[in-house]
DNA sequence: ATGTAC
């Protein structure tokens, strides 16, 4: 039940793109909004779920907001919070959401736009049949038994590579290099297992999308040489996360927390976000379950690259190498600097995406000196992004993740038909395959904030950098 | 986001 709506927080602008909302009441740290005046007004509502997560227990620095913020279960999404483990610090299923390790993963093809020629069209239907998508079951491929399903869970991309899904090298660009190791499987229940079973390599629906795109503009050319991309170059963007797996995890957890709560003290606003101590049973069940549902998005990935690869080899005789995959809805255990100190943090990113630094020891050896890629996925008919980490970015080196939703599904559906939209995207030459009108419609462009904004103010805050601009050449959605 | 509600 939602408590009366009071007064959104108060913000006070620091600097261009930076507002801070001061700690009152409950609130432990203050809140930081990394925003331009244009974005902030779709986001009024949300400020007081940033003000929210400054209550939990052990955060640390700030709680943080992204400029493509918006309305989430609990966290806000755009959502950056991270609490001290060692000082009874939480972690909160709500701060990660129900759809775990979803990403975003950028494959490069060895052909530009002139090249690929009128194939594209064999390339779209060729990945129309290809790609599942949509809501239920349905995935390109089935694990055998439990054996097979539990090494996705513990191996993500690695086991998908191993299984014959990919190239050794697609383990090199993955965060992580394809699987976190702390995976708990004993901690995924048997309905997860069961809604994830049958949907390994398979889309979804609402914004996960799959594009393919043409590189529009380069702005720093070093960095997008390190990438792997160039002006002109056709490139294959996937954005999915972990289907009804991560959504009955997310589930389960909030339900074994929200009963543990009160055993620890920890009262929140709403009843939401519920939250355990990071050092606690129930926090290292949803940690180990969320790991291991990690690794479940990244095979998704892996599998769903796999058939894009087959249908470019088979359409155009067309290679895909990755770029990167980088997912913007976790929690991490990572070593941060707070007050001039090393500590140990459970980093909440929720609809933000890491964006390690150059010099990171994390980043791949071929990568270190540019900086983490950040895959940023537009909307329809407009632009995608392709971002690198900065020295010295705040928020725990961390950036937005997309243009961030402005209407409701509802609402965008009322301003056009699914069919209307199609017609007007192909008439900017952009090709469409949708699998429902109206999951078309609910995702307009007009239902979304400017994803260049979005960029641009991320930008201007200090977070990251603008490495290249996509634009959309065919759309397969669910 | 989601077998779009227990």
């Amino acid at each position: 039940m939602n408590a009366t709506r009071t007064a959104p927080p108060h913000l006070v602008e620091v600097r261009r793109y930076r507002y801070r909302i001061e700690p009152r009441g409950a609130m432990r740290v203050p809140g930081v909004v990394f925003a331009s005046r244009e974005l902030l007004a779709d986001a009024e509502q949300s400020l007081a779920q940033v003000a929210g997560v400054a209550t939990l227990p052990g955060i640390v620095t700030a709680s943080y907001a992204m400029p493509d913020i918006h309305w989430g279960y609990g966290f806000p999404i755009g959502g950056v919070a991270a609490s001290d483990v060692a000082d009874g610090g939480v972690v909160s299923p709500g701060g990660v959401g129900f759809d775990i390790s979803c990403g975003v993963r950028l494959l490069a093809a060895d052909c530009d736009r002139r090249t690929l020629g009128p194939a594209l069209r064999q390339v779209m239907d060729g990945l129309d049949r290809a790609i599942p998508r949509g809501a239920g079951p349905g995935g390109v491929w089935r694990p055998s038994g439990t054996g097979e399903r539990e090494r996705i869970l513990r191996g993500g991309s690695r086991y998908a590579v191993q299984r014959g899904f990919g190239e050794e090298r697609d383990l090199v660009r993955c965060e992580d290099g394809g699987a976190v190791a702390d995976a708990e499987v004993t901690e995924v229940g048997e309905r997860a297992r069961e809604r994830g079973l049958g949907q390994v390599g398979s889309l979804g629906s609402a914004n996960h999308f799959l594009e393919v795109q043409q590189v529009d503009e380069v702005h720093d050319t070093a960095a997008a040489t390190a990438f792997g991309i160039a002006p002109g170059q056709i490139c294959v963007m996937i954005h999915c996360g972990s289907r009804g797996l991560g959504h009955q995890i997310c589930t389960d957890h909030v339900r074994l927390m929200d009963r543990a709560m009160t055993r620890y003290g920890i009262t929140v606003p709403d009843r939401q976000p519920a939250c355990t101590p990071v050092e606690s049973p129930e926090g290292e069940a949803y940690l180990g379950a969320m790991a291991a549902v990690a690794n479940y998005g990244r095979a998704n990935r892996q599998l769903l690259s796999d058939a894009t690869r087959r249908v470019f080899r088979q359409a155009a005789g067309v290679r895909l190498s990755l770029v990167y995959d980088v997912s913007h809805n976790l929690a991490k255990l990572e070593t941060h600097e707070v007050d001039g100190a090393p500590r140990r943090l459970c980093v909440h990113r929720k609809g933000a995406a890491r964006a390690f630094p150059p010099g990171h020891p994390d980043l791949p050896d071929d990568l270190r000196s540019t900086g983490e890629p950040v895959l940023i996925p537009g909307t329809m008919g407009t632009a995608s992004y392709v971002l690198a980490g900065v020295p010295g970015g705040d928020a725990f080196h961390s950036t937005c993740h997309g243009a961030g939703r402005r209407m409701s599904r509802h609402e965008a559906a009322r301003t056009v038909t699914g069919r209307e939209l199609r017609a007007r995207l192909e008439q900017h030459g952009i090709a469409v395959r949708p699998r429902s009108w109206r999951g078309l419609s609910e995702e307009t462009p007009e239902a979304y904030k400017d994803v260049a904004a979005v960029v641009a103010a991320s930008e201007g805050a200090g977070l990251c950098r603008t490495v290249a601009r996509l634009v959309p050449l065919g759309v397969v959605k669910g």
